[in-house]
RNA sequence: GGGCGUUUAGCUCAGCUGGUUCAGAGCAUCUGCCCUACAAGCAGAGGGUCGGCGGUCCGAAUCCGUCAACGCCCACCA
């Protein structure tokens, strides 16, 4: 028939067409007169692979930039990205492990030059395989969260805000990993649930017999107890007001001291007071003034300040202590205890509450503007759900730990002064001209001051990504960033809202005093069939590069999409792209048939015409619904009405009604419409699935080199002739009763059979009818033939004769349970009616609706008890 | 401990400000078909007291109350 193989095969298209849209240039966009419409990519670890999550987030993005192309808009991706500062340098560290070499044994320059040949050996792997995915991202504007623009930006940012008073030094209470041994913000620690031990520990009363009962989760901090606390009111431990007791095992004594803060109802009412190991212990340890004694080396060991088990691991600590209170006699009893416990959220481990010196950034005014641009809508969150966490984080927001303890990342642009004191500047030229000033010291040299050794959070680069990928910062009024600049929709998972989301927003109004985006798509997250996240330790995370080879990127596509409502989580199925593949297939071969056709000027049938007619209302009407669809970022509906619309309208409807008969050709002017409509169906489909609708598209007739359907209109909505679409739904009732009579019957569909009608016949798509039914005509009778088998549609009768060939009792019993089934209908109707509240109270055009109801009921029924009638004799 | 959300067919979900879009879609299931576009297919069919209870109303999947289950976010209770 034609070169289109009977399967559609992705990998035979796939790279064909990506170098075909990369050669042309059709993914780059440069500022001109038109609209802009702009994302830019949540960028990925610049170390890490392609994920599901990626998978159904990167989708999304590429749907929405080439629907947005397709309506004639300057549509910019931006790919790039993210260094990813503790877990890229959390992997160099392991690989240099693994060579023997310790981290602490190079300099910070070997180090990164470690971490730099890292990069560029496993950078960029995931931007090849969004490539595969079909991502039409702009790739000459790749960037990387520490590039030169981007690192420059974020310098930059650092000194403007230490300027303006918005960042500060200090010593603090952070979180502390001691794997990574580095500090962390509050929004990279995860709280779990945890079964542990509540210990009940004896502290000696001094001058008095007896004990004073404490209950702790940690007893291996005892070390570090300067003091005990009791609630005031509390009559229990009255007796112990101003004692003083004797800490376990240590017998270091320690001072009771009053604060309403402690529980009276929790343990015992007592509470040891550990000021450098929790953050509310720190808290009455500057209420009270007492001294803080750090137990703790960073790695999370016992520090020689403990004076015990120095060396040892804190959580060997805690075993070992048990046994040697118990022994001592020092452990009064040990309960089940449920509490919630922090871990990093990149290496898992149990975060320590440490005192450190730290850079933090002042949250509680730059967040206002920002706050208030989501309630306002004037960024929009869909689902917008999300704005009721959004406003509970950004009110009362605490101040943001920007320091890391790490070499990968953007250094902290400090410089401490040799007889102390520090100055901030974007370089150390600038840094000795203020160094000089603040010290009066014009002998000072650069070799003097000692930049920062830290590095900043990764998000602190992040946060300006919508700017900095424009060079917004640097260059605040270069023409690009006016152009594309606030982009248009950003697409990322709930789970970073605060790290990502809130900053961009954040810093979008300190750096541009505009919103960073309008409009904010939250992915679900991807988990499987049953629900789980999908994780390595499972096994249950499919490699997205095998299913784009065994399903075709088109069909992974429309898979992802299938499932994934915004904000709704994804049950992954392989179920789902088989369903995209499968629809892939459907899309070829109702191609192939096409395309197969015989093309001669004849005369255009009637059924044809009508078909003609009733499908461009049909197409119209979902073209603007999917507009509208989209308009709502509701994604996967617009899918599926476009997939009901090409496999149910157009392929089982429309293309079965002009198909021609066995070797017969088709007339022309039905062969050009229905390429037409292939046309726009392929527009229509292009953004979902990229690959087919491009090979096919390029079939369908001639192109010139450097054309592409990436860059075709999508069509616009035109005439909508209800009047239609409402009379072919009602040949296809017709048509399903005469299958259904053929189906039950056993006659096959090349019998011709003959209909009858009760009545006139009104439907002006009797030809489509004849021939989908396969009928000789359609006679209008006043009383059917008594062996023909009846169906009914809307309140009209029909039946097929059958040749005597009819059972009469089945029939009989049929028509009975309808009529029974009509009368219970019509009782319910009739009740409602003569209900005077409700015809006095229900708008006319209720009652109205209701009546007609009893009068279509009736009428059936008369028609149905003349049949009965017929049947009996 | 606070806040938010979800509960509709076997599964995943849609049903906006109460009434012809009201009980829907896709998948799955069942029946019959290899009829020259497609078995990765075609034609047909079945399936839900809209989580429970109570209330408002002429009328409730839709509004209100309450209970239950599940999920998410936030929070320093040792």
């Amino acid at each position: 028939m034609n070169d289109l193989a009977t399967k559609y095969n992705p990998s035979e298209v796939e790279d064909k067409w990506y170098s075909y849209w990369m050669k042309h240039k059709l993914f780059h966009s440069e500022p001109d007169g038109r609209e802009p419409y702009t994302i830019v990519i949540p960028p990925p670890n610049v170390t890490g692979v392609l994920h599901m999550g990626h998978m159904l987030n990167n989708t999304i993005q590429d749907i929405l930039i080439r629907r947005a192309r397709m309506e004639g808009k300057n549509a910019l991706w931006v790919p790039g990205t993210d260094h990813a500062s503790i877990a890229t340098e959390a992997k160099v560290v392991n690989r240099l492990a693994q060579q023997g070499i310790k981290k602490t044994d190079l300099t910070r320059d070997e180090f990164l030059k470690h971490a730099w040949d890292w990069t560029r050996e496993h950078g960029g792997i995931i931007l090849e395989q969004l490539k595969k995915l079909g991502a039409s991202c702009d790739w000459d504007r790749t960037a990387f969260t520490m590039d030169e623009t981007r690192s420059r930006s974020v310098i930059k940012v650092f000194v403007d805000l230490f300027n303006k008073g918005l960042i500060y030094r200090g010593v603090r209470m952070v979180n502390w990993d001691p794997k990574a041994l580095t500090a962390l913000s509050d929004e990279e620690v995860i709280y779990k649930d945890e079964h542990s031990k509540l210990y009940y520990l004896r502290y000696k009363i001094v001058g008095e017999e007896g004990y004073a009962i404490v209950a702790t989760t940690r007893p291996e901090t005892i070390m570090g107890d300067t003091a005990m606390c009791i609630n005031p009111n509390d009559p229990k431990n009255a007796h112990l007001k101003g004692k003083h007791v004797i800490v376990p095992l240590v017998g270091r004594e320690i001072p009771v001291i009053e604060d309403d803060y402690v529980d009276i109802e929790f343990g015992t009412g007592c509470l040891k007071v550990t000021p450098a190991h929790d953050i509310n212990d720190h808290m009455l340890g500057e209420k009270y003034n007492l001294p803080s004694i750090d137990i703790f080396n960073d790695n999370g060991t016992l520090s020689e300040a403990a004076g015990l088990y120095v060396g040892m691991d804190r959580f060997d600590v805690r075993k070992q202590i048990a046994i040697d209170l118990e022994k001592a006699g020092l452990l009064e009893k040990v309960e089940d205890y449920n509490n919630k416990v922090g871990y990093s959220e990149r290496t898992n481990v149990v975060i320590e509450p440490k005192l450190s010196m730290q850079w933090f950034m002042k949250m509680s005014e730059i967040t206002k503007p920002a706050l208030k641009a989501v309630m306002d809508d004037a960024i929009k969150f869909f689902p917008p759900k999300f704005k009721n966490t959004y406003r509970h984080w950004m009110t009362d927001t605490k101040d943001w730990c920007i320091s890391r303890q790490l070499w990968w990342g953007h250094r902290i642009p400090a410089y401490f002064l040799p007889k102390g004191g520090y100055v901030v500047a974007e370089n150390i030229a600038d840094a000795l001209v203020l160094a000089k000033k603040k010290t009066g010291d014009e002998s000072l040299t650069e070799k003097d001051l000692r930049q920062d050794d830290d590095c900043l959070d990764t998000w602190f680069s992040s946060w300006l990504w919508p700017i900095s990928l424009f060079d917004g910062i640097c260059n605040p009024d270069n023409k690009e960033i006016k152009y594309y600049y606030p982009s248009s929709d950003l697409v990322t998972a709930p789970d970073i809202i605060f790290f990502w989301v809130a900053r961009m927003i954040i810093a979008g109004y300190i750096f541009r005093d505009d919103k960073p985006f309008r409009n904010v798509y939250f992915t679900g997250i991807v988990r499987d069939k049953l629900g789980r996240k999908m994780s390595k330790s499972l096994g249950n995370s499919p490699d997205p590069i095998t299913l784009i080879e065994k399903f075709g990127a088109d069909g992974v596509r429309m898979g992802m999409m299938l499932a994934a409502p915004a904000g709704n989580d994804i049950l992954y199925d392989d179920s789902l792209c088989e369903q995209g593949r499968n629809f892939n297939n459907k899309i070829w071969n109702a191609f192939r048939l096409v395309k197969g056709w015989e093309v001669a000027d004849i005369e255009q049938p009637d059924y044809a015409k009508e078909a003609v007619e009733w499908f461009s209302s049909v197409l119209n009407s979902t073209l603007a619904e999917v507009k509208d669809l989209f308009s709502k970022f509701r994604i996967s509906e617009a899918l599926m009405a476009v997939y009901r619309l090409f496999w149910e309208e157009f392929s089982a409807w429309y293309l079965e009604i002009v198909k021609p008969a066995y070797q017969q050709p088709i007339d022309r002017v039905t062969y050009n419409a229905t390429l037409g409509f292939f046309d726009s169906l392929l527009r229509l489909l292009h953004p979902f699935m990229p690959f087919i609708t491009e090979e096919l598209w390029q079939h369908i007739s001639e192109r010139k080199d450097g054309e592409s359907i990436m860059v075709a209109r999508v069509p616009e909505p035109g005439k909508i002739d209800s009047g239609i679409i409402e009379a072919m739904n009602d040949a296809k009732q017709i048509i399903a009763g005469v299958r259904t009579v053929r189906l039950q019957k056993n006659i096959p569909n090349k019998n011709v059979l003959s209909l009858q009608i009760a009545g006139k016949f009104t439907n002006a798509f009797a030809p489509v009818i004849l021939k989908l039914a396969n009928l000789s005509g359609i006679a209008e009778v006043s009383e059917k033939d008594s062996t023909a088998a009846p169906f009914m549609v809307g309140t009209v009768e029909y039946a097929v004769p059958l040749q005597g060939n009819i059972d009469v009792d089945e029939e009989i019993s049929k028509i009975q349970s309808d009529i029974a089934y009509l009368q219970g209908f019509l009782k319910s109707v009739e009740k409602k009616l003569s209900n005077e509240r409700f015809v006095n109270n229900a708008p006319a055009a209720v009652v109205a609706a209701e009546r007609k109801k009893q009068a279509d009921a009736q009428s059936k029924i008369a028609t149905l008890e003349a049949s009965l009638a017929a049947l009996k004799h």
